[in-house]
DNA sequence: GTATTTAGTTAGTTTTGCTAACTACTATGG
DNA sequence: CCATAGTAGTTAGCAAAACTAACTAAATAC
């Protein structure tokens, strides 16, 4: 199946790497999205919780930048946290037009339960792996992440992370 | 845990690691999509269009199977592609039942163009990194499409990919 | 003290995904 | 040869997640 040109650095086609990429972000979503209904808390709402239980309340606005969403996406995203009992709404008291989201008391818990659950599946996966490739996506998820932040019209301003920057 | 054998390098706790490619899947894939009206052809459309041409005609069952995805929304995905001339319905004429999606001349032009404007801004962004990381990239793409097929309740048949097995 | 900018919400649409139930066809077992 | 069981896809109906456009309310600027 794989054309195992046995060479030492095939160059690497970056827009061939950058299509398989593409294609593996969306398949692996997709198969991780299958353990959602056993636990309630879809992808996109467990990432932006995650976000809030660990960097602590944080505005609006500021929390869609980082999701990578739109705003109303994010209001959205919300209040359907809010109804679950998962966050609350702080109102600024010295902007009355922000408001912080803030983690309630079980959201630590569901979301620990809930990253267990969604998150086990690839965990069990990754078992089957060796210590090399568990290392060669512990690196690869800090790339993902720094790419998914570039490219955002600061063509200049972006530098290329270090190897050494990071532990994988 | 488990001491590398290796030099230095840290166990990279599996769970930590999942939950990191989780969160950079997700926010790669988001990124990517602000790209999608510059060529009209979103995320999920490019990448079903993508199997159908460069591993041609297919089964509307079997594509859903490889997509990961249900067959009656690759239903709704056909026929949108159909609607844009980029596919074409083949009944079989051995078995009435089945349907081969084949690919339009149009999606082969398309898809290449696609191909430069969509997964253009993660080009680029690749441009940015060094041989090795796109190196791990590469061989990261090919590690997530087998982490998406395995721990699919064929537990005894999923063989971990061999390192040499894919030029990357 | 109006005018502009900023933060968030509301409204409405589209895409993607699911399950359940259906149609149409194939295959099998008397 | 026909009844029955299984398979491939579609239809119907639903929900989540995302967008843009247009709005409200509040803060800042001139």
């Amino acid at each position: 199946m794989a054309p195992s040109s046995r060479s030492r650095k095939p160059p690497a086609d970056r827009s061939l790497v950058a299509d398989r990429l593409h294609s593996a972000a969306i398949h692996i979503l997709r198969r991780l999205r299958r353990e959602d209904p056993a636990m309630g808390l879809s992808g996109p709402r467990a990432s932006a919780l995650s976000v809030i239980v660990f960097g602590g309340p944080i505005t609006l606005g500021d929390l869609a930048a980082v999701e990578q969403v739109r705003p109303p996406t994010m209001t959205h995203l919300v209040r359907a946290l809010e109804h679950m009992g998962l966050v609350t709404r702080v109102p600024d008291p010295h902007d009355h037009r922000v408001v912080r989201i803030a983690a309630t008391h079980r959201a630590h818990a569901v979301l620990a339960e809930g990253r267990a659950r969604r998150v086990g599946a690839l965990t069990q996966a990754l078992d089957g792996l060796g210590e090399r490739d568990v290392a060669t996506l512990s690196r690869a998820a800090y790339l993902l992440e720094w790419l998914a932040r570039s490219t955002t019209s600061h063509p200049g301003q972006a530098v290329p992370p270090s190897r050494r920057s990071f532990p994988g």
